[in-house]
DNA sequence: AGGCAATAATACACACATTAACAAAATCTT
DNA sequence: AAGATTTTGTTAATGTGTGTATTATTGCCT
């Protein structure tokens, strides 16, 4: 079904190169949308089970990240971690603790209650992501992630030098 | 740049499905972050900027478009639009009357000076979406929208059944 | 006609994103 | 060593998203 039809468009989108643009942001607000809706009843947003996916993954045998860290690897500025990591402290997912080597920085690690749930969420996610690209063979995926590559590379090019 | 160096990862990630979701999802939050900075100087934000293209192309000759189309057009919730429209009016870009043949609707219509400020915009945004795309070759950029539209297709479907 | 269900907008509580400004700590420079 | 710069986290103001509940209106149905 293409985007004119699936937002009730009365006209097409005239312009390809806007088409696929848009084409990226409404097939990630729904893939947003559908995580929400996933993790819901385990309490967690989708944000946030992308953090304690990085604390699991990403740090080295539990050393938890910092952060600064976070931020980066979310891709968001760090003003929004602070409240983020406030909400899910008070839910008992991560703990916050000051670095020692570093008293600017906090170390925030999964709680064992954090990880015990993380685990019991992380493969019923798996199957979902796999079942919904599963439309898409493994070249394709492969071809996708190439293409969505070459257009954040672009994005930050000025049209000038 | 692989999504492992552009978020400064330390590990990549393991399963390719997710890399998929994840590339299409970072890839929106970086289109998105341009075009709000693209857009800031003229004092509009990329969702107010999408909601004037809106009013004008998909309107039959400056109707308008009631609340409710615009909050399917743009994928959001009715209560979101409510406020959006409550600032967008406030700053003068769009009006808001009740419809006649229908007293429980709102016509939404561009004003004059909206229209303006949107026709001064559109060709620059038009020429920037296209200097991003330009890294994809039409037919790239056609395989691009088939693949999202697969993928948006099978999100909702449930894996039972 | 009279009642019931669907639809449109709104209000509220909450989550998450931005930028800007700030304090504290670390690091760089001379 | 001292001063300047950078980095880290926080706060505040603002915009956008969700879900839920409420009100007003319309349309359907027997």
């Amino acid at each position: 079904m293409s985007l004119e039809l699936e937002l009730g468009l009365k006209k097409p989108v005239t312009l390809l190169a806007h088409e696929a643009l848009l084409s990226t942001y409404y097939t990630a607000s729904n893939l947003r949308k559908k995580a929400g809706q996933f993790l819901q009843p385990f309490g967690l947003t989708d944000v946030q089970f992308n953090l304690m996916m990085l604390l699991k993954h990403q740090s080295s045998q539990g050393d938890g990240l910092t952060q600064a860290q976070l931020s980066s690897m979310m891709l968001v500025n760090r003003a929004n971690i602070t409240a983020l990591i406030d909400r899910m402290e008070r839910a008992g997912f991560v703990s916050r603790t000051s670095s020692p080597s570093d008293r600017r920085s906090n170390i925030i690690k999964l709680t064992d209650s954090g990880r015990k749930l993380l685990e019991k969420i992380e493969p019923l996610y798996a199957q979902e992501v796999k079942r919904i690209m599963a439309v898409l063979i493994e070249s394709e995926q492969k071809r996708l992630i190439g293409m969505l590559e070459k257009v954040r590379s672009n994005i930050n090019q000025n049209s000038k030098r």
